[in-house]
DNA sequence: CGATTCCTTGAAGGTTGTCAACGTTGGTGG
DNA sequence: CCACCAACGTTGACAACCTTCAAGGAATCG
């Protein structure tokens, strides 16, 4: 009978979480979608859980006025729906950006049964906690930041993301968006995109053409993308919490 | 032995689950912190979850230049610093922005402890995911809205969530952000906050002044919040996926 | 009642959006 | 194989929104 309380075992028990999870979704086949259909088009029932196992996706949200906000993008192996599980949003609003594959889970409360094993449960969480923390990532970038910081911002997200995951080992990788799902995830329109892209490769910091994108200078995208710069500085009250705050 | 998987038990589950996470909170005696303080200062141990009694807060990220993003702001009742735990980010980055009140819950393992009991785990999810709609919302306001339309998302939201706590009955309440805070939540400057509030006063649609919020015109400000407007009307992939996501 | 922070307003400039046009690409059918 | 079409990419000119800079007034706190 391990105890789960020391310190070592907390990766321990995402890893067997990780695992338990896996196993759930191999249980059903997996489903394939073509670009631009909607995740909901491979759900079999109302409360559906996902995983992607091959290309890119997308969470978005539409204005009654036809504009789009893309609010995350899903790599391969990402899960998607945890959140909308517990709420009656019926992730009719995740689409693939490129032909995909997902495993899925389903069941009426699906949820609800993935929770009832504690090494699941502490997954679960960890992977949401994940996910906020990208959409937190994304608004301060998309609150603080100008056009090229945003766009170094979302480069050097997706190159880390990748790297991470052991999909790249270079300093290449393959961007499935279009100029215009970059406008919509970074706030932006096409044509503005198109110019800071033009910017950022006259200027040898990064190459994104036809899909592909070449880092050239790791650095300056770095500092393109922590440097604020555009919004007034200090939003704190009191002097004395800011030196508390230091970084 | 009740079965936890008939459609009406999710809520139930849900409940249940609120009832355990409060009784853990009420364990610990609760702390109190003045505006300014980071909700860091009132963290007996390195992981560390709060539940806001009073006051408000919230969290935010810096960028190396001194500009300030806030991306979500933390009402009473609001549960904090679950997505930070499984995570190093220390929550360091968590902040009252009025006098409060904290309940706390401490442990070097806490969210491991807490997810041990299947309601909490479920009820934990929830509060993730609720957070994560919160950030959806937030960024698809700031990606697709003018300065107005972001400002009456804003004050519909949180309009929204005082009264579905039962918080307020009216249509006034109290909103403790200095303007400066706004535009740190909002992604614009102090400067464009006033004016736009200005505006907003001027044309009888709601009335911000001193920190008190008087909705005039519900109805007008539910349009500035929905109609986009401001971004490239449509970013899908094909024609055919647009006729299958109609609305 | 000093001092700090916050609010408010004006003028000027810059970043970004809008409009329009054309080039490019990729898929489809004759 | 070529023509066609639709979506995407690219560029220029112009306008709008928003920021920056500056300065004075109001509010809050010790």
């Amino acid at each position: 009978m391990t105890r789960l309380n020391d310190r070592v075992s907390l990766h321990e028990n995402l890893v067997l979480g990780r695992r338990k999870l896996s196993e759930w979704f191999h249980r059903s086949p997996p489903r394939n979608l073509t670009a631009g259909e909607l995740l909901v088009a491979a759900a079999p029932s109302s409360e559906v859980i996902f995983q992607l196992q091959a290309g890119w996706a997308c969470q978005f949200r539409d204005f009654s006025d036809g504009s789009r906000a893309i609010v995350d993008i899903y790599l391969l192996g990402d899960v998607i729906g945890m959140d909308a599980v517990l709420r009656t949003r019926p992730l009719e609003e995740a689409m693939a950006l490129t032909s995909i594959t997902l495993a899925t889970i389903d069941g009426e409360d699906a949820l609800t049964d993935l929770t009832a094993c504690r090494h699941m449960a502490l997954y679960i969480a960890w992977l949401l906690g994940q996910r906020q923390r990208r959409a937190d990532r994304l608004l301060a970038a998309i609150s603080c930041l100008d056009a090229r910081g945003r766009l170094a911002t979302m480069l050097l997200d997706f190159y880390t993301r990748l790297r991470g995951r052991r999909l790249i080992t270079g300093s290449i990788y393959n961007l499935p968006l279009t100029q215009i799902q970059i406008g919509s995830y970074l706030g932006l329109t096409v044509v503005h995109v198109n110019r800071m892209l033009r910017s950022l490769r006259d200027e040898r910091i990064v190459n994104l053409e036809k899909h592909s994108v070449m880092i050239l200078d790791l650095e300056r995208l770095t500092r393109l993308a922590q440097n604020g710069g555009r919004m007034s500085p200090i939003a704190s009250v009191g002097e004395r919490s800011l030196s508390e705050a230091a970084d």
